[in-house]
RNA sequence: GCCGGCUUAGCUCAGCGGUAGAGCAACUGAUUCGUAAUCAGUAGGCCCGGGGUUCGAUUCCCCGAGCCGGCACCA
């Protein structure tokens, strides 16, 4: 006699076992239409799910939250369902929901390409259309591993082996189709809806190792209706429009090209820009009472043999040799991190407890060989520099200088533009440097640092740094991709190897510890990131050009010199429009070059001593005199860290 | 590195087994104009590189490079 709490209170009671589907009937024809699933004492089942037990019910409809998923997970069955009754001898693997969609991987000799889309989706739509229900069923693990062995379905067999023994093996069929699923489900294949899409095929290693086969994925976008489609397809369109890729060239910020793969050429509009953000970081490092220092590039294989690079880092780093040296120092290689320079410095003289926390701070050019399917415009590249430091304290210090570490971070992201970003806690990786002792003890300082500091974190499992763990900080581009920026990672390892110490209070030499840090991580990857936040459309003190001073006749072109003049003069980065145009062109050009604030100039301003500025895209203008004019623009471009 | 796709003028893109086109940009000239594209003209191409098939390849095939999307990698 099950008696059915629902969420506003009410309590129903039935006579025997009931379904969600006659829960729902009982309660109106309305909502037994609408319900898709039903969430039964917090967790999401099929609708047909038997109640026997007295249970807290709440029916999720196309409304809730969690209808999307179901939405995207009951698409991937019918993907899978098309692709196998269009491409016989195709098997099976995973299908889940995603962000946004879902995908599923396929194993089939001949890859799936987007001009199979079509079909499929066609295909997809019938099988919508014939709203076959979804209908679990549990079954004995021998019997599950008979019926895929049957279908010549290997992968499925094998996700069947693996599963533990405690876990009740399901399969949900939707008319002759059937996969093993953990569920939940939606009545049938019609409530999918037709709100979906095929987006692209990409390769995908079983399992995500790269030594198992290579499958083929599909991935597709699914919504509750054409309007969120619709609306998601056009997010997607504008996402485009700030890659900053296609900025960067617009802009004439950088360019890359194929002599220097993974590389980047920065144009002087881009390097203005890259110059403003370094500027400011070494005022911020300043101020927080890092000393800055510049180490070599090239440097001899014995050092990355002693730091340990060569062991665990080796395939990454670029090799330079020299002829007339002998066997043992004609291999040098270019420096992949600044740490093992910086433990250099830190060991030149003997250092006193005194001199702790010391902050090393370098704005360090890098070079790492990276996997070419990895580069990504300015974001992966195989040449970056690093807003790197490293802090050499006692361990009893770690805590303090991780507060302290991420006050500063929260700050530089907060001036920049972002006011969030994502934690992630990577802890030890399978191939490291140092004993489990020291990962225990260094993992656990850094925990009890983010506990103290407040941070929140996810955790990523075996991603450390081979010598650490560490802290990302993760900020999000255009497309939705996320991208390591900052890092804190906590060093026992180095400083033993390298045979750092310092004299400790009581006269004995001790290790110091050493905190890795960085805020933007890479100046290439955070401005790309930076670009993509703005469009391109900086604020006044970031962008490359602040101010162009356009005439509207060439009788204003003393004028506007005088005036450009004296802009320049106040430190205000503007540039001349003379060109024989017409000024709505001249408008319009400047907006498609994201320029801030234009300055219009004809012959009632050059008689007047006085400048109409507009601050683009906007229409509205504004007419003051030119002192004025400098004064204000001057005012808004300070940097933020120096604003009164 | 793996799977797939792409690569044609500075940019965005057509094209096609008979050696190439548009728009924008550039250049020249006219126009001097008051806030979202003035008009006319001119010039511009190892059709990514290397092989092959063919009477003939930018087009078809193979190899390579770069880029793009994922996957793997990512101090």
């Amino acid at each position: 006699m099950p008696a059915i709490t629902l969420p506003d209170g009410s309590v129903r009671s039935f006579e025997g076992a009931v379904t969600g589907t006659m829960v729902a009937a009982s309660i109106g024809p309305g909502l037994a239409k609408a319900a898709l699933a039903m969430e039964l004492d917090g967790k999401l089942v099929d609708l047909a799910t038997e109640i026997r037990a007295d249970a807290r019910l709440r029916f999720v409809t196309r409304k809730d939250a969690e209808a999307l998923e179901l939405i995207r997970h009951d698409c991937a069955h019918v993907l899978a369902e098309a692709v196998q009754e269009l491409f016989p001898g195709t098997q099976v693997t995973i299908g889940p929901p995603i962000e946004n969609g879902f995908y599923y991987d396929f194993s089939r000799n001949e890859p799936f390409t987007p001009d199979d889309f079509a079909a499929i989706e066609a295909k997809m739509r019938e099988i919508i259309a014939r709203n076959a229900p979804f209908v679990r069923t549990e079954v004995a693990r021998e019997d599950a591993i008979k019926l895929f062995t049957d279908k010549g379905e290997r992968f499925k067999v094998e996700l069947i082996r693996d599963l533990p023994a405690s876990e009740t093996i399901s399969l949900y069929g939707q008319g002759d189709w059937v996969d093993l699923c953990r569920g939940p489900h939606m009545r049938g294949t019609g409530d999918v809806g037709t709100a979906f899409k095929l987006m692209k095929v990409a390769g995908a290693y079983w399992r995500g190792k790269s030594d198992n086969p290579v499958l083929s994925r599909i991935y597709g976008t699914a919504w509750r209706d054409q309007k969120e489609l619709d609306a998601y397809l056009h997010m997607l369109e504008e996402a485009e429009k700030r890659d900053h890729r296609r900025i960067g060239r617009e802009m004439h910020l950088f360019h890359q090209q194929e002599e220097a793969t993974g590389s980047v050429f920065w144009h002087p509009k881009g390097w203005k820009l890259y110059r403003t953000v370094e500027d400011y970081m070494r005022r911020r490092l300043d101020d927080a009472g890092y000393v800055e220092v510049k180490t070599p590039q090239v440097l001899d294989r014995k050092l990355w043999e002693a730091s340990g690079h060569w062991e665990n880092y080796r395939k990454n780093m670029f090799m330079a040799t020299v002829e007339d040296r002998d066997e043992a120092h004609k291999l040098l290689a270019l420096k992949p991190m600044n740490c093992p320079c910086h433990v250099l410095v830190f060991n030149q003289g003997i250092r006193s407890y005194r001199e702790l926390p010391l902050r090393m701070a370098e704005f360090g050019a890098c070079h790492r060989y990276e996997p070419s399917g990895a580069l990504h415009g300015i974001m992966r590249v195989r040449a970056f520099t690093q807003d790197d430091a490293h802090i050499f304290c006692e361990e009893s210090q770690i805590a303090d200088e991780t507060v302290r570490f991420v006050a500063l971070l929260s700050r530089v992201y907060r001036d920049l533009g972002f006011d969030s970003f994502q934690v992630k806690f990577s802890d030890r990786p399978e191939q490291r440097a140092g004993d489990d002792g020291i990962w225990d003890r260094a993992e656990g300082a850094l925990q009890e640092a983010c506990r103290i500091a407040g941070v929140a974190y996810e955790l990523n499992p075996g991603e450390g740094a081979f010598y650490g763990p560490k802290l990302e900080f993760v900020l999000r581009d255009a497309i939705g991709r996320d991208w390591q920026c900052g890092t804190l990672q906590v060093d026992f390892v180095l400083p033993e190897r390298l045979g750092a110490e310092y004299v400790a209070e009581d006269g004995t030499r001790k290790r110091p510890v050493m905190l890795h840090r960085a805020i933007l991580g890479s100046f290439e990857r955070f401005l790309g990131i930076l670009i993509e936040q703005y469009a391109g459309r900086f604020p006044l003190w970031l962008a490359p050009v602040q101010v162009v001073v356009a005439t509207i006749v060439d009788d204003a072109a003393d004028y506007a010199r005088q005036v450009a003049a004296q802009m320049q003069a106040a430190g205000i980065r503007v540039e001349l429009d003379l060109r024989n145009e017409k000024i709505n062109r001249k408008v319009v050009d400047h907006i498609e070059q994201r320029v801030p604030v234009l300055a219009v100039l004809g012959r009632r301003e050059a008689e007047d001593g006085k400048v109409v500025l507009r601050r683009l895209p906007g229409r509205e203008q504004e007419n003051v005199s030119l002192a004025e004019a400098v004064a204000m623009l001057k005012r808004e471009a300070v940097a933020p860290d120096l604003r009164p």
